[in-house]
RNA sequence: CGGGGCGUAGCGUAGUCCGGUUAUCGCGCCUGCUUUGGGAGCAGGAGGUCGCAAGUUCGAAUCUUGCCGCCCCGACCA
């Protein structure tokens, strides 16, 4: 492709709308560009990686014996009603205005509906089905330039199985295909264990990448591969440790002292000496809860507990039940139950709130002052703390999610009457996995690990084109000649070139813009090594630079390609 | 949907608080000449409903009100 006939919009400057680094260099690149919030266009050097990665998908989805198929976005709301799922998706469904339709979020129920006119027998199954498609989700906050948008480019794989055994093999067998396609992509990635939210059903699995621009906050061990969302993620942490001797409780006067670092800074003492005191309403009745420090109670947890609805309690209801304003609550005389994080368990010599404004007390033995005490584990874990699995150091960071496989069940299938006879002629629900990848997500996350100060740096898998070739002074006859019949010859062999064949581009221009792009190797061809028959090659992710001569250009990228 | 920020030429911006000639500058674009190994130089030029609408005023990019759009945080999110 050459560039002086080219559509590749690249800017020198950021514009204002972006702040990730992928969204950002996406722009530059002219790759994208957007046309409302969470909508964009695939410009087409960008619609070339997205080839790309959907072709490498293709080819991963087919070695396990997927078949494409191309499925509808303009669905009947009727459909979408009989799994309840006009309800379940509300505002996030876009409707059609003038007939009763929905745009796909989604399309297990177009799969099920499939299978329910088609699939009759057990020996019709196991069936693997996919399609690479345009999904739409009204998403109340599109963001992060591709990564969260409001119409996306989604791989979505369904497996229909006659047994739960049949189910595993499927769900296995799409957990290798995923690792096989990030490997391929050159996605360093994670997985993290999880539930599956909206979308029903038991086992599922998270590809993750790590990235400021991630929408989740996950613990990650590189050691043994621990990994969980920061809601539900264990560590190994020390507990306060008893001391031989329980001091008496006194009460301390602490004017104006709230938070746990101003009481630690007040008495002169250390956070894990003190109790942090929270008040909660779990299904209508208090619960005082204590954390160790500056430990944050982890909501997900304590309502894993108590199972119902938990919330904070309002600052009236704390003065009502405790007798305190938040900053002097603490569990000794409380009246009503208590719960503690496992690392108070059995500790003494604690300070924590007196309930009675401005007062702390000290010495507070768990044991002997607080009856009836239940411990759980209710913190978030932190950065640094130990693996639960092997002991490593864990690392605390947002992620983006690029994929997500999980075993559905049996909801849509029997929802929508989707049911097969087994070999005893009974009639059962086919029991369905669902398994997505974000196609533009992959692109973006891609970008997110592989960029430096001057632009992308692509693989030789994902690359828009293999080589960028560059003439530098192309109104200098030799140096156009030889761009030229070098752009023949490389086209000839099949290797993609993107030819910067623009005449009036200065040479830092075009090295500049090479750099931005990205493609893994440049060829450079100007009039000083064009006098010792030669060109030079740059490989953009290292910068190294090698003299080659003209002759052997040719084997030469293709040595580099392999 | 709540909180915050922003909206001036294709991109990035000054001016807005405190209203007053022809709306600033850089990049990009067009023409010519020069230049050609890290986003060129000189000269000339084009390009604007100052997001939209209403209002206040002799006069509005600037003040008021409403609306729209974009970004960030939160809520939400196979």
């Amino acid at each position: 492709m050459k560039l002086s006939k080219s559509f590749v919009p690249t800017l020198k400057e950021t514009p204002n709308e972006a702040v990730v680094t992928s969204h950002i260099l996406m722009l530059r690149a002219g790759m994208i560009r957007m046309l409302s919030a969470g909508i964009y266009s695939f410009l087409p050097l960008g619609y070339r990686v997205i080839r790309k990665i959907s072709e490498i998908i293709r080819e991963e989805m087919n070695a396990i014996g997927g078949q494409e198929f191309h499925f509808p976005g303009l669905n009947p709301k009727e459909i979408w009603e009989q799994t309840g799922r006009v309800e379940a998706f509300g505002d996030t469904l876009f409707h059609v205005k003038n007939r009763e339709y929905v745009l796909a979020p989604t399309h297990e129920e177009i799969v099920a509906s499939t299978a329910k006119n088609h699939i009759q027998s057990y020996k019709d199954l196991p069936q693997i089905w996919y399609q690479i498609q345009t999904k739409y989700r009204n998403e109340t906050r599109p963001r992060s330039g591709v990564i969260r948008g409001r119409q996306f480019l989604m791989k979505d794989a369904y497996t229909l199985d006659a047994t739960t055994e049949g189910l595993d093999k499927g769900y296995m067998l799409h957990d290798q295909a995923y690792r096989n396609i990030f490997d391929k992509c050159g996605i360093d990635y994670f997985v993290v264990g999880a539930s599956s939210g909206a979308m029903g059903g038991a086992g599922s699995e998270e590809f993750m990448i790590k990235s400021d621009a991630g929408e989740d906050t996950v613990a990650h061990c590189t050691k043994c591969g621990y990994a969980a969302n920061l809601e539900v993620a264990i560590s190994k942490i020390d507990s306060k440790l008893r001391d031989d001797k329980s001091e008496e409780v006194k009460e301390i006067s602490t004017p104006n002292v709230k938070s746990i670092d101003e009481l630690c800074e007040f008495l002169k003492i250390d956070e894990t000496q003190c109790a942090k005191s929270r008040v909660y309403i779990a299904d209508e009745k208090p619960v005082l809860v204590l954390m160790l420090g500056n430990d944050e109670v982890n909501e997900v947890k304590l309502q894993k507990e108590f199972g119902g609805n938990v919330r904070p309690a309002h600052p009236e209801e704390l003065i009502e039940i405790t007798g305190a304003e938040a900053g002097s609550i603490g569990p000794v005389k409380y009246q009503g139950r208590i719960i503690a994080d496992n690392r108070l368990k059995d500790a003494n010599n604690l300070y924590s709130g007196a309930n009675k404004n401005d007062f702390h007390l000290g010495g507070i033995d768990l044991k002997r002052d607080v009856k009836g005490i239940e411990y759980f584990d209710l913190r978030f874990v932190s950065s640094g703390e130990r693996c639960p699995n092997c002991n490593n150091k864990l690392d605390v960071f947002t992620a983006i999610e690029l994929g997500h496989i999980f075993k559905l069940g049996t909801k849509y299938s029997e929802a929508l009457g989707a049911t097969f006879l087994d070999e005893d002629g009974n009639e059962k629900p086919i029991i369905m996995g669902s398994y997505g990848i974000g196609v533009e997500r992959v692109m973006a996350c891609y970008i997110e690990q592989h960029n430096d100060e001057n632009g992308i740096i692509w693989n030789k898998t994902l690359t828009p084109f293999q080589v960028h070739l560059m003439g530098l002074n192309m109104k200098n006859e030799d140096v156009a000649n030889t761009s030229d019949s070098i752009y023949e010859k490389l086209i000839s062999e099949n290797i993609e070139v993107l030819y910067d064949d623009r005449i009036d581009a200065q040479a830092g221009y075009k090295f500049k813009e090479a750099d931005l792009l990205g493609m893994p190797i440049q060829v450079i061809v100007g009039n000083k090594k064009l006098n010792e028959n030669k060109v030079e090659l740059k490989l953009r992710a290292t910068g190294e630079r090698m003299d080659v001569d003209i002759d052997e250009l040719i084997s030469k990228v293709q040595e580099l390609l392999k």
